[in-house]
DNA sequence: CGGTATCCTCAAAGATACTG
DNA sequence: CAGTATCTTTGAGGATACCG
């Protein structure tokens, strides 16, 4: 993951933010733990598309970036849980935002499986 | 650039989102839009570390999103000026949430240039 | 001034298989 | 169930040079 170096100007805090959410699958990972705490089976439920491989990638770097926390239950059939830190929750707003605009605009450009005629 | 199958459930207008203003610029560039109109030697200006062929890069693919419009005066001193479109705007309280939880949080793991002395 | 056109790198994303 | 370990692919991102 490394860290970058944000030179830039003051739309900077902009990207920072982008580099922590902006991976393939974690907006869709925080959206769904805003409503509260999943299991790793639940989560590849409800991301069909995800690899086991990048998912954990994706939980493991929110979990790096302090906004997942990781609690593992040592049982027999082995349980994990994942729920936002008090971190991930001030994220909220952000994520709300996001889905926000795509519920609104997320079909101006592209037609997705649209008229495949 | 091509279209994405968003075949993921609830959380993909987030995914969505993220997609048109993931790149690695175009947060901060539909940022400073957001202050008015550009033109293209301005925004290099204010973004010292994106080689021109990436501005143009993320600059074009605003416009395809139907975010950024595009002026250009055919005068002799070529002159071309970007700015948001209406849609672009509507971005706007994304942009401004992304700003200010990285201004708040941001410092959780990078140090940017912060306390320059 | 405001771009294209080329070439290169590298890391994010994905497929697959194995494990405690 | 919830991961690791490898290998491969893709393309976003970047450096450089030239053009209308």
């Amino acid at each position: 993951m490394a860290h970058k170096v944000y030179d830039c100007s003051p739309g900077c805090p902009v990207e920072a933010t982008l580099e922590k959410i902006g991976g393939k699958w974690k907006g869709v990972v925080l959206y769904h733990l805003l409503e509260g705490v999943h299991r790793f089976s639940e989560l590849r439920r409800k991301l069909p598309n995800v690899t086991q491989r990048m998912l954990t990638k994706q939980l493991r770097e929110l979990e790096d970036a302090g906004l997942v926390l990781r609690t593992v239950y040592a049982e027999v059939p082995p349980r994990v849980e994942y729920c936002l830190t008090d971190l991930g929750q001030t994220l909220r707003p952000v994520v709300v935002a996001l889905k926000t605009w795509g519920d609104a605009h997320g079909g101006s450009t592209n037609h997705l499986h649209s008229s495949a005629a």
